[in-house]
DNA sequence: TACGGTACTTACAAATTTGTAACTAATGGC
DNA sequence: GCCATTAGTTACAAATTTGTAAGTACCGTA
């Protein structure tokens, strides 16, 4: 998102990794608070103010930054209300939503790969 | 990897963050080259050569930072045999290939997305 | 004895991502 | 008019990740 330099090698890479669908479909899910948010999200819609307390640490430039490109991916659908103050709900679209098993997976892989790697380093 | 500040808030929030299991999970295939080197490996096992053929944009210095990540976290076992030249080979564990579903349904979404994104743009 | 081939290391620099802190806009109610 | 509230924005600094370039070790062969 933060102006990216078109010639580095490094932006080039990326362009020639993400080639890949996986890879593609990762990057997308790839910043740091991204799957917080999607998984908050997929219970319900949540307001900024919403997002700000389920994750205290998140400053509000990470918040917006996460939000924002999640918009522009369409995984995440923006809807401002005119009032005052202003409200702002953020909720699933379709390609958001369709992470859901994926995400239930990933979970699962996550619990199973921590229990592993602690009955391991317990048996040293 | 690379010597990280202990305490930085940078470090800390990861460590909050991963506290879910579905973000530890995503974590650990973060890196830049890592899903490229793992999908390779689903099907075969592969030299440390080999992989720079595969992926030629990749430097020896990331290839190595990024294999003994995936080996540190038990998702690939290295095996170097007693020869000269070396010879070093890669594969994958239990825990590596359980991402095998879970990366064909992420290629699927990424697919997906690719072609919904382009069919949006085209209709502008 | 110099050379080639494989699998690395190392010191350093560039690029990107994340965090800090302070500031903005709009308006209904006091 | 002034304040509180929500949802931001902005300039800047810190931290981390990635890339560059050059060097290491091993030993069989020429």
């Amino acid at each position: 998102m933060a102006a990216r330099k078109q010639n580095s090698t490094y932006t080039r890479n990326e362009a020639f990794i993400t080639e890949c669908d996986l890879t593609y479909a990762v990057n997308k899910i790839g910043g740091r608070w991204k799957i917080l948010i999607l998984n908050k999200l997929e219970n319900e819609k949540q307001r900024f103010s919403d997002l700000k307390k389920e994750f205290p640490l998140i400053t509000e430039r990470m918040l917006t930054l996460q939000l924002r490109a999640l918009e522009q991916d369409g995984l995440v659908k923006r809807t401002v209300y005119a009032e005052v103050p202003p409200r702002v709900e953020y909720e699933l679209t379709e390609m958001g939503m369709a992470f859901g098993p994926i995400f239930q997976q990933l979970s699962e892989w996550g619990g199973k790969h921590r229990s592993f790697t602690k009955s391991v380093s317990e048996s040293v």
